[in-house]
DNA sequence: GCCAACGTTGGC
DNA sequence: GCCAACGTTGGC
């Protein structure tokens, strides 16, 4: 399984609309980078993702699962772009913060810190489970 | 095909 | 609100 981490403004998208989608899951549509597009590509069914929040807040809050590989966005004319399904599988009982992260030395090589405007971007099992534990989750 | 100008993102 | 990073656009 490989991890990811997707960022989303609030203002546009959070966590709680998120979790108010349950199992049905939502599109994440509106990717217009190719970086991006390549990760979402790469995406399988059951990997699971960080749901970070961007601008507002600037933490981890929560964890997703791709329940639908890619496939083409229909918000994009030109056809070029694609977007996967997610869905809320459950929140981080500490969220995360940027802060905290760009304190902590194992995570120092995150492409959070190095890509900063990348809104899809993969994440190693090792920042994996270091998150996961910062979060507060028993794994 | 190069590169300067410009727009957007996102942290501060 | 500012500015750095970076992608895109357009003139040459």
């Amino acid at each position: 399984m490989a991890y990811w981490l997707i960022k989303s403004e609030p203002d546009a998208w959070s966590w709680d609309q998120q979790v108010a989608k349950g199992a049905a899951g939502e599109a994440w549509s509106g990717v217009r980078n190719h970086t991006a597009k390549l990760n979402l590509m790469k995406m399988k069914k059951g990997d699971r993702a960080f749901f970070y929040h961007s601008n507002i807040g600037k933490e981890i809050v929560g964890i997703v699962q791709i329940v639908r590989e890619h496939y083409p966005d229909p918000s994009d004319k030109t056809g070029v772009f694609v977007m996967v399904d997610v869905k809320a599988l459950e929140p981080l009982p500490k969220p995360v913060t940027l802060a905290q992260i760009k304190a902590t030395p194992a995570l120092k090589n995150m492409a959070l810190l190095k890509l900063s405007r990348l809104s899809v971007q993969p994440v190693t099992a090792g920042e994996w489970s270091a998150i996961c534990r910062m979060g507060g989750l028993k794994r």
